[in-house]
DNA sequence: TTTTAGCACTCTAATATCGAGAGTGCTAAG
DNA sequence: CTTAGCACTCTCGATATTAGAGTGCTAAAA
């Protein structure tokens, strides 16, 4: 079916001549307007003729009869797929943005934040980034404080340059001394241990590390299952764009922003469903109902096997996915690298 | 002046009718329909003199010749400070909240996200957490973690339980040792002092103490400057709003939410500028442009003195005050009593 | 066979007109 | 001081009209 419906070349040049020019400037774009700004060297009937081919194979529509044509979701998979090509992201924004990066202290955090801003900006559309996992999280270090009474103060490191801070209330309260004791004991006895070794590991210990060990597991357990943090940016983005004042599809992609628990889902979909580089879901695709009327431009990051990420973008269907998908691939290879020199093996 | 314009018991409550039929119904209210669904024992026309009088104080507005009235800023203004009295949540729901806070561990974070949540849900606005804060923080405790080669996680403590996590480069491998012994030392000689005070203190030190003493006291100015993390939540709640499609004043609320820099001014401008207690602003009164047609309500809380944070309400200036004012100022006391049975002293 | 000029046709978007209805302001009487 | 009554104003929705943009189709030209 695909296969006869292979396109002319003149098609394919109106076919992204169209997606390009609706991208641009919101309206449906007319025969004429084609000819005139992109002269072809044939007349508006010629372009005329192929845009009802076109909406015949379904890669444009009508909005109504007359006026102009607009892309379909099917014409702008075919755009992203065969028409634009591994576009690459100017060299003066990628100069500017590995700067930003390199300004920034050399701290996860605050890469996540500013991954998330440059992404909006750049896109110019809502921006979400996860924050590198490992699959297995692994003990590196533990520090019990004392801070009041019997309140104490746990922090865990992990493997990865995680670090997680818990508070806890003991039984009986104990010196700074004893604690420090304990967690040197713990350093040595857990090191490089996942959550499950250490509740086997802990077993023979006695009861007050047994009950340590049993709380780090169970934090290294959350940290493996609820996967990282969440950052975003650019809402205002999805907000101003002039097709979201009626519609509530774009109440919809706040929601998914907002509500972690389904952006995670959609995310580890998307990402387990394609293979490596850079994923374009347009308009749900059937499976995410969530995205109808939007667009998602993903890509994993970090090290593989170790720990990754994912970050993306989020926009209507009329976006520019040149800039987008140039975006998300740059900022992702440029994360991967710099986790490498942090916690590269 | 406004000695002059004390109102009779009567325009008092008529003025309430209107605001709180306004807020419900989004709608100009009308005379008639005041007195039908309250019977004030008056006619109508009654009521339309009253509303007329009202106008001229300048509480109340017409959006044309013959439409019912609007609360005019003054109006809500005047609601809030003399009608509305000290209105608490209703017990179910202090109760429901609570319960929330409790089931949620020990933890810091997850209080803010979920304050964050409260807020928006019962209020039903876009909702504001800062994280405490002293106004000088003192060292507790550092760690220094070698990870892979001359990289070093440096974990830092602060007495309020704060932890913040940098990492180094340093410019000799070092083993993980010679880190422990260096970070003992530290702790005894940094414990309880100021940003300041460790400046001072390190330089007595050999060379690399001093270096790290210099990176400590350099986070912990940080600290002491861009105060904490802000949590957001329910911005589909400014969104969804009837007089949100239009008008463009929510496209600055939401810049407002965005934008770090600009939300933390305006926190502590409004903190810094009025007492304890909530603190309500109403349309920008004057010094906030950003603001105009929203309100603002906001409490400072936790341990006076020790570590304050803000928390509030974000939303049009059509919203249920009592419903925003007395959520707000429950979960500051709540926050404020877990904050204490933490840290208190 | 492909392209194109030409023209009829369709649909939108802007504008004007109209009437109903809601709500006020005012006046004069209670 | 209150209120019934009424004129007046303004919005809102429905309807009509028109200009213009853009298409689809046909028949001729290349």
């Amino acid at each position: 079916m695909d296969v006869a419906s292979e396109l002319t070349t003149r098609q394919r040049t109106i076919l992204g001549l169209v997606v390009r020019e609706y991208v641009a400037t919101a309206a449906p774009v007319s025969s004429k307007s084609i000819t005139e700004q992109y002269g072809l060297g044939v007349s508006s009937a010629t372009v005329r003729n192929e845009m009802a081919y076109l909406e015949e194979l379904g890669y444009l529509t009508h909005p109504h009869t007359s006026a102009g044509r607009v892309p379909t979701e099917k014409g702008y998979r075919y755009f992203v797929q065969r028409l634009m090509g591994e576009v690459e992201l100017p060299l003066a924004e990628q100069r500017m943005i590995r700067h930003q990066f390199y300004q920034v202290s050399l701290d996860l955090e605050q890469w996540m934040r500013l991954a998330a801003t440059v992404l909006a900006r750049t896109a110019r559309t809502a921006a979400v980034v996860t924050s590198p996992r490992p699959n297995h999280c692994r003990f590196k270090h533990v520090e019990l404080i004392s801070t009041r009474g019997a309140v104490v103060l746990l922090i865990l490191v992990l493997e990865e340059g995680l670090v997680k801070q818990q508070m806890l209330t003991l039984t009986e309260v104990r010196s700074q001394e004893a604690l420090s004791q304990v967690s040197n004991w713990l350093n040595d006895a857990f090191r490089g241990l996942t959550a499950d070794e250490i509740i086997t590991e802990s077993r023979t210990l006695p009861a007050f590390e047994q009950e340590v060990g049993r709380i780090i597991a169970e934090t290294m357990r959350r940290v493996d299952r609820q996967g990282g943090e969440v950052y975003r940016d650019g809402l205002l983005n999805v907000v101003g764009q002039p097709e979201s004042t009626a519609s509530e599809s774009f109440q919809q992609v706040l929601r998914v922003l907002e509500e972690r628990a389904l952006l995670e889902t959609i995310l580890s979909d998307v990402l387990s469903f394609g293979g490596n580089g850079v994923q374009v879901v347009i308009g749900g695709e059937g499976h995410w109902d969530e995205l109808s009327e939007c667009s998602l431009v993903l890509a994993r990051y970090g090290i593989n096997g170790e720990a990754t990420g994912a970050l993306g973008v989020l926009g209507p269907t009329r976006m520019s996915y040149e800039r987008a998908i140039s975006v998300v691939r740059y900022v992702s290879r440029l994360l991967s690298d710099l986790l490498f020199t942090l916690y590269g093996s």
